[in-house]
DNA sequence: CTTGCACTTAAGAATATTTCTTATTTATCT
DNA sequence: AGATAAATAAGAAATATTCTTAAGTGCAAG
């Protein structure tokens, strides 16, 4: 079991930017500044980022970048398996470019969201009377509750 | 564990409404002619409906019913914990009547949603360095794949 | 290395989803 | 039944996302 990553090595990232244009060329999408660096941002963050928010980040290096463009290159990256949505409560969409099977921790006083692996329940199949509804591709997680920050934040505020 | 629920027995709905009109007297939730009729819809509803679905249900009955009513009245629910917000990858917000723990099957074609248990997987509790992160509070797990519906019409396009 | 063209982008308009404002109505407590 | 605090309807507003169109760009063929 693998901890919340931490801001991705230069290595890794590198890594990832290219089997990232590997897999652009294989679906005959265009390898454009714009789908670089917007792969790039979320592909760095740890915090699952709304469209609006990659905007905002991005908005500093590239000012003339649209808020249409970052929607639009998520949803064409989405169809193209290469980025996935998140499943959240929230009234903004939030992606992620970890691929691999992982599970989600969201706290429900700050809204963040960490990944994180329990390969033992990965490992099992779900019951034989579930398997009867169809074809079951992918199982995951979704764990609610508070992180330390936010216990330790309402502990200070009682002692006040 | 419990296969997807068939329509509701008049008998339970009965007593899950009386169940909820204690809920609301006890949370000072006045009992008026909207929020009972909302609560009976998403109650007897089988398919994890948005607001604009259920405002649709109910205009044919209460053809005044405004849609922010809806809005209002299933944020109102929520917040006092008598009905759940859905994680969904949706646009719209999809809620749920059914407060008993219990996970989620989502059908990648027709996404519909359907709810099944797993008590063997809830008797568990998490590997040692999750429960680090902080005062976990409840797990719930979704199954993406395509339900058997799909999957027969999809044999048909093929034959075809 | 230039040219053509299909694909992509920016900008603003449009649509979709949800929430707010205000005047009126209603449930509940005398 | 009357008072009052809460809830509703209607339309306006805010927020989130997508569409339209004209201009720009990657990349393949010459």
């Amino acid at each position: 079991m693998t901890m919340p990553e931490a801001a991705k090595s230069n290595h890794a990232l590198q890594h990832q930017m290219e089997s990232f244009e590997k897999s652009c060329r294989a679906a005959d999408l265009k390898l454009t500044h714009q789908r670089l660096e917007i792969y790039r941002e979320l592909a760095q963050a740890t915090d699952h980022p709304s469209a609006e928010t990659l905007h905002k980040r991005l908005h500093q290096s590239m000012p003339t970048l649209s808020l249409d463009t970052v929607y639009r290159t998520l949803t064409t990256f989405e169809q193209h398996h290469l980025i996935k949505k998140v499943e959240t409560v929230d009234s903004q969409a939030h992606y992620e470019a970890q691929m691999q099977q992982h599970h989600h921790l969201i706290c429900d006083t700050c809204k963040e969201i960490m990944d994180f692996q329990w390969s033992s329940f990965d490992a099992v199949s779900v019951p034989e009377d579930i398997r009867q509804w169809g074809a079951i591709k992918n199982k995951s997680i979704t764990i609610y509750g508070t992180c330390r920050k936010c216990q330790a934040l309402k502990e200070m505020k009682k002692t006040e």
